[in-house]
RNA sequence: GCCCCUCUAGCUCAAUGGUAGAGCAGCGGACUUUUAAUCCGUUGGUUCAGGGUUCGAGCCCCUGGGGGGGCACCA
């Protein structure tokens, strides 16, 4: 990982976050006027005189009838482009094919009266060769002029220095728009994970992994979304704003909506709008999208995440698991290249093979593996509470057996859950939206998929039988009147809905921002969100 | 909410309680095959903020702020 950096964030990018002198264009030539005046440079330099230095140069632009901001720029070729189609030239070798590309100068290396410079696109990267014989010298001059960060256009034929290095002959350069502020260190890139969060533009410039990352993230989503469309699920939009915030257990975010004068909440779930869609004949629909929970930020939780939801007529949790192991094996595929991944656990990590199968376990199972004791939700409370206190769980009085049992495997299995696993058989007590197992009226017929101890995915049978669903929803309602604030309430809508007729039905929810965790092989959930949260900046 | 760590030039980093430095960037100069170009010269600081201790504080103490990590929380 240090290794890639080393490689590939040797770029200086900019990165200030002091509010220094908003200067206008006008008084960066005044400031260029006082620079003349004082003679050599004993104004002020740092940031603000080096503000001053690039606007004043956008002046004489100018004033010389050039635009430093023009509109468009038509490219023949992107960078990648050009090293697909020449990137086998032999040293010193030059050709006739002229290109037009554009990119951002990240090097510069002027020796005399030859500039060689480095240009970047989304992509790809290229020598630009700038000869002050085959420009002139008032282009060659521009050319000196130029910053590194700044946008330029370049006409040119391809070449091959002595080295080999693969470049643009430079004809013409354009400017298409001129950097003010500098980029940080070329070579270190930034550091500072304040200002690489807060200003993901700088990040994104110098730092390579960074711009990995995202590209990764984005494959996963485009992938999930190929697999789904091929077997026929429709994407579908779905309220953000709830009346109730339901389907999970979490705090919400509250709102208001002026005009209706009401209470409204962002989502934390899109399960029951979902299953809404199943009920009026749908069949099989996912969505994609953002969810907010009003809880704590740590290296794996921001408030606002991205989640994959998604819903299948006639299918059984069975059918959810297959589908999560495809999805995520082939978005794998389809974002790193290849199954294999490296799974980093809180204090281990395990390379794992994502096209094998994956470990299945009940929860009772697994609690009994790690305490040596069979436990069952059909046990009485006192006896899983005596085996809680031994575990150092301290159950809380309104706790029954099942939300022990859960308890008490997060205590003692879940850290060692490392390969991925489908933990199954929840209590009933825990998943008031999940079926009960067809075997075992005490648990149900639910998953949740481990990776590297991290929840990643969840998916059940679906409870479809009104009655037993409104029993369930009274039963959340009753706890959230004893103060659990994360429990829900009775969804009237919802049950009318199920009325109607849920059929049969499997659901899952994948977590898209720890899948990208994973196969990106980061550790802080900030760095595959662009934006995470944060306190404001001080002015 | 609690605990620990951290904040120095635009960026990356130094500096026993004793004159705040370096590299890169910038500025000036040399160079027609460089590639983190090189070479010569050079500008740049409210050391996060505010208090305190001290002859003297970037450094020690207190308060506050940002960030990171851990805990709690997060089905």
């Amino acid at each position: 990982m240090s290794e890639a950096r080393r490689r590939c964030s040797n770029y200086r990018a900019i990165t200030v976050s002091d509010d220094d002198a908003p200067t206008t264009t006008g008084n960066a030539a005044n400031a260029a006027e006082l620079d003349d005046a004082t003679g050599d440079g004993l104004l002020a330099s740092g940031l603000a005189a080096e503000k001053a230095n690039r606007l004043a140069k956008i002046d004489a632009l100018r004033s010389a009838g050039a635009n430093p901001y023009p509109y468009r720029f038509d490219r023949s070729h992107t960078l990648v482009e050009l090293r697909a189609l020449h990137g086998g030239l032999e040293a010193g070798t030059e050709t006739d094919f002229e290109v037009a590309v554009a990119g951002r100068v990240m090097l510069m290396r002027d020796s005399g009266k030859l500039v060689f410079a480095t240009m970047r696109d989304r992509d790809g990267e290229v020598q630009l060769f700038v000869s002050k014989a085959v420009v002139g010298d008032a282009a060659f001059e521009a050319v000196k002029d130029l910053d590194l960060g700044d946008w330029v256009g370049v006409h040119g034929t391809m070449m091959t220095t002595r080295k080999g290095e693969l470049s643009v002959k430079v004809q013409r350069c354009e400017l298409l728009s001129k950097a003010v502020r500098p980029m940080p260190d070329k070579w270190h890139g930034l550091t500072d994970t304040d200002t690489r969060f807060r200003q993901r533009y700088a990040d994104l410039i110098v730092n390579e992994e960074a711009r990995r990352a995202f590209r990764i993230r984005h494959e996963i989503i485009a992938s999930i979304r190929r697999t789904l469309h091929g077997r026929g699920y429709v994407e579908v939009e779905t309220p953000v704003l709830h009346v109730e915030a339901g389907g999970a257990h979490a705090r919400p975010f509250v709102t208001h909506h002026n005009a209706l004068d009401m209470q409204l909440y962002l989502r934390i779930a899109l399960e029951l709008h979902l299953k809404r869609l199943i009920v009026g004949g749908m069949e099989r629909v996912f969505e994609i999208g953002r969810i907010f929970r009003n809880e704590g930020i740590s290296t794996r939780h921001n408030p606002e995440f991205t989640m994959m939801e998604l819903y299948q007529a006639f299918a059984d949790y069975s059918e959810m698991i297959e589908i999560t192991e495809t999805l995520i094996t082939q978005a794998a595929i389809d974002a790193t290249g290849t199954s294999l991944v490296t799974v980093y656990g809180p204090d281990a990590q395990v390379d794992v093979d994502l096209a094998q199968p994956w470990r299945r376990a009940r929860m009772i199972d697994l609690v009994a593996e790690a305490t040596g004791v069979e436990v069952h939700p059909s046990q009485p409370v006192e006896q899983l509470r005596a085996l809680a206190a031994d575990h150092g769980v301290q159950p809380a009085p309104q706790w029954g057996s099942g939300k022990i049992i859960e308890e008490l495997f997060e205590a003692t299995a879940e850290s060692s859950l490392l390969a991925p696993t489908f933990v199954t058989g929840h209590p009933v007590e825990i998943s008031p939206l999940a079926r009960q197992d067809r075997h075992d009226p005490f648990l149900t017929e639910r998953f949740e998929l481990f990776v590297g101890a991290r929840e990643l995915a969840n998916g059940y049978s679906e409870l479809n039988d009104p009655v037993e669903q409104r029993a369930r929803f009274e039963d959340e309602q009753a706890a959230k009147e004893a103060g659990d604030a994360e429990r829900g309430t009775v969804d009237e809508d919802y049950l009318r809905a199920l009325e109607y007729g849920l059929p049969p039905t499997g659901g899952l929810g994948i977590g898209i921002d720890r899948v990208a965790m994973l196969l990106a092989g980061v550790h802080s959930i900030k760095e595959v969100i662009l934006f995470p949260t944060l306190r404001p900046e001080q002015s």
